[in-house]
DNA sequence: TCTTCTTGTTAAAAAACGTTAAATCGGGAC
DNA sequence: GTCCCGATTTAACGTTTTTTAACAAGAAGA
């Protein structure tokens, strides 16, 4: 994930580097508009961009303009010094997904980065099959394959399956996929996700090369070794 | 284009309702969160919330989770009375979309609605024909149709149809579709809908393409793999 | 090693849903 | 009004899914 930040104090850009950097983003910190610009033509997979509004070179609405002539969709969030009613408008027009008035919180930032995130990245195309070992995997219709066998999964068990899936060789933790699947993590869904895990490791038997791992205290992992 | 207004402010509410109003949007007001949640439960074609973070019986971060429950993707807007960080920090952990603190100006939340909807663009339009799979169903005449074979449904049944139709590939929840099809979810109606997606499923049977899966615990999907 | 916490496994209980048919409702014809 | 009819609801019973319980087994720390 990564996002280009443009601050030209040079305190604040710090701070916001090693913070986002801290929390696992890949940083670019530009010192002036003209200099994010160019890195923006440059980079090729940003997430998102935070602008401070006022910049030397170039300003930070001026700058978004030229970047929504690059790119259309991307997500900007501006920092400003002071609540201005008409600073905000106008960023607004130019099509901002938000903005922060000076001090804010790093935590709020933060937030707020993933929230816009969340929603851009959320008609990511879900994908309707998956694959794994010998298996495939139509979330879509609940079927899990496997040479010319099919198996009809229960709406938990495909929750949890697509779960694992989207994160194979990765392990998913036991709280997440309570939260994904079950809506919180109780005690007694945590029971519950147990007894899910074995019906699945059921279904899975038939390739050696594809198996869930306990995690101890942590959570479980789907492998695929082929 | 539906905007769900909560605000138990009697003038601010007018004020919002007449402004959103005259710039070409449905409104609904509400005047607790009460009120919202059972609107919100009945409407069908909702396209964002904007939610009065303090209002009586029910405050607009509890809404705002009971929404969420029922519908993961709609937009929500809080509005607060001053700038408190944690209501700020509370709301968008909630999933907020955006946030205003009063006082704002109607031209900057009319900015941030058309933002997020254009970011969006979830809502359906109230369309008179559907089409998924091989059928056409044409909700004004209550006709579904498949290669040359057509069949009259009964007002219920299209009804039904027709909230499925507007969501396909998505989980329609179990009480939101009693609300929108029978007016409320007492445990009778919810036995009277378990017979009609019977009928459903049996007008669908020709096109393997279409199927009505369930959801446990939630609801029912119309997936449509064509 | 002993103890405690976590996970595996199985079966039973409970809840949710599917199916079919009979009962009820409500509007039009007579 | 009564009768008839299709639409809808209620009822009864069957099936599936999910949760709970109880006990066994494994891991980790003292």
């Amino acid at each position: 994930m990564k996002v280009l930040l443009a601050e030209d104090d040079p305190n604040l850009g710090m701070i916001l580097n090693d913070y986002l950097t801290a929390k696992g983003y890949e940083t670019i910190l530009c010192r002036d508009g003209e200099e994010a610009l160019s890195t923006f033509e440059k980079a090729d997979d940003l997430s998102i961009c935070v602008l401070d509004v006022m910049m030397p070179k170039m300003d930070g609405f001026t700058l978004a303009e030229e970047i929504r002539q690059r790119d259309s969709q991307i997500p900007i969030i501006f920092l400003t010094a002071k609540s201005m009613k008409e600073d905000t408008i106008a960023g607004l027009k130019l099509g901002a997904d938000d903005y922060m008035t000076k001090p804010f919180s790093m935590e709020e930032l933060l937030l707020r980065i993933q929230a816009i995130v969340r929603r851009t990245q959320r008609s990511e195309p879900e994908r309707r099959e998956y694959t794994f070992g010998k298996f495939t995997y139509d979330y879509e219709q609940r079927l899990l394959q496997y040479d010319d066998q099919e198996v009809k999964l229960t709406s938990k068990e495909s929750e949890l399956l697509k779960l694992f899936a989207q994160h194979i060789n990765q392990t998913v933790d036991r709280t997440k996929a309570l939260k994904v699947v079950w809506g919180d993590d109780s005690y007694f869904n945590a029971r519950s996700m147990d007894v899910y895990i074995a019906k699945l490791r059921k279904y899975l038997k038939p390739d050696e090369e594809v198996q869930i791992l306990t995690v101890h205290g942590q959570g479980f992992k789907l492998v695929d070794l082929s």
